[in-house]
DNA sequence: GCTAATGTACGAATATGTTCGTATAATCAA
DNA sequence: TTGATTATACGAACATATTCGTACATTAGC
């Protein structure tokens, strides 16, 4: 049994799962600037939320001081895992492949990161 | 404009049109049948989400006769599309590239699966 | 024709997620 | 020191999704 931490997180904790994925520790008032740059909520929404998190396990957090500083618990490889298999499962008929070819028809990536895939399916299929 | 038909499905959503996609003309007890294989749930759940589905647009249907037979409205394609760039933007910071390898480590592919993906992205390349 | 079975419609309870106001404590700056 | 600012905590309103009971209509079989 690994890890029992990710319940699975709504889309406004992924938003957030996100931010402290990327920056490592962050305060509540870190997390709502990145936040608000594309979309507005109060101040105490983004408490709120992260106080939530906090319940569920997805993050920890040091309150020694006056402002809580904030660290995610969900890793960023496990959520991501989990969240594909469960689109895989309930959008794509349980077939990787289609979900591949959906996310490569429309999201015009570029040269590299096409020939980053081959050399990863080759290095899958070696093995 | 295209249609403005997608109005994003929920989970049980999901569950109804994929057995819509796949028979293409349903009747409300089809469609329990199904689903109930898995998990269970009243009839008159389906009923009402069936129901709710239409009112959304989600699907059409034939009430002439007393039994109604629905068909899914929502494209495939295009729900698909819909969920992996969410997706793609939600937990992946923006790259397919990196939601791809994920959907592919993990889920094991077989090798022709494999070959399928290096063809796509050959054509993708060459065009 | 009458009863059982099968269907739809619809309201309401429940669950979950999201948003924000207000109370209160700590800190800072004049 | 005192008022403004910045924090957390928490309750409550609101939105959405899910589930099911009940009422009622239609059909099928006897």
């Amino acid at each position: 049994m690994s890890q029992q931490i990710p319940a699975k997180p709504t889309e406004s904790e992924l938003e957030i799962l996100q931010i402290l994925w990327e920056k490592d520790s962050c305060t509540v008032r870190d997390v709502h600037e990145i936040l608000t740059r594309n979309k507005d909520a109060g101040y105490t929404t983004t408490l709120k939320l992260m106080q939530i998190m906090h319940e569920k396990g997805l993050v920890e957090r040091d309150t020694t001081a006056k402002t809580h500083i904030y660290r995610a618990l969900a890793s960023q490889q496990k959520t991501q895992q989990h969240l594909v298999t469960k689109l895989i499962d309930n959008a794509f008929n349980g077939s990787a492949a289609r979900l591949v070819m959906q996310a490569l028809g429309n999201h015009k990536s570029s040269k590299d990161e096409i020939a980053l895939i081959k050399k990863y399916l080759d290095d899958l299929e070696s093995k």
